[in-house]
DNA sequence: CATTGACCTTCCAGTTACTGGAAGCACTAT
DNA sequence: ATAGTGCTTCCAGTAACTGGAAGGTCAATG
């Protein structure tokens, strides 16, 4: 298969593939005339990475991820570890959206949202300790 | 003020505060021994610019709240609606968070996380179209 | 006066995970 | 032969810093 149908069937772009073959994550030979030539084992790589970068692992959890996929001997209780560190980041990234989040409804909230310069948002950011209300 | 001490006034460190000066987000004047002399303005600029960061603007988001923040004549409602867009950005972002959270602590519940090599989490990113429980 | 240590300077490179674009070769169909 | 599509490599840029090297400055001490 070449580079367009495997990005096809992956959901990958050309250029994110081409991008983990820099980075050694896939290994497709090559043809005589120079083209990636991807074998099944590749293209199913190739859908595994998609799979894990959308379920947000970074590209070292997924090299990860890909190896103790292709090891028969692994532990699930290794790819559970990578798996539950990341649920930790996600939580720890969710709180911290969360609390922007509030921050700026809030603040929002008490901006009139008109024409004149008077406005809740810029007093908050200069540290102004207004009241509330 | 010496880049030290607006540092941590501020809250952000020296080298963000350099590239803050590179990026002209702020523009100390500089002392005859070519150190950078921060005014009280620069100094709750830099204030300004780290609570906004905290809150998740990006730099030219803050860029534009710093430019409507010295612009007497602005309207609240330029301040708004920069602030809404980014509370859009933010629940999107917390709602694809949300969903990747929610796969996974699917997956991992059902791992038996043991010495042991078959892992549905695998599966799962292998594209396995597994039963489910 | 010399030296030490903290603080300041600039500049270069690296981080994450791609993405865009230019220049040029390969393949297919007309 | 030519057009159009797809492939190749390489370079640069993105966001917002961060680390580190090499070297100047300042205040205090011996």
């Amino acid at each position: 298969m070449n580079i367009g149908e495997v990005a096809e069937a992956s959901g990958l772009p050309a250029k994110t593939i081409r991008y983990y073959e820099d980075i050694a994550l896939v290994r497709p030979a090559r043809g005589a005339n120079g083209y990636r030539a991807f074998s099944e084992t590749d293209a199913h790589k190739l859908k595994f990475l998609s799979r894990a970068r959308s379920l947000g692992f970074t590209i070292e959890e997924c090299r990860t991820l890909l190896s103790l996929w292709s090891d028969h001997a692994r532990s699930s209780a290794d790819v559970k570890r990578v798996a539950e560190q990341h649920l930790e980041r996600i939580a720890a990234k969710i709180a911290e959206l969360q609390a922007m989040q509030a921050t700026l409804k809030h603040l929002v909230g008490r901006c009139h949202g008109d024409a004149r310069p008077d406005c809740p948002i810029l007093d908050d950011l200069a540290g102004e300790e207004g009241s509330d209300t």
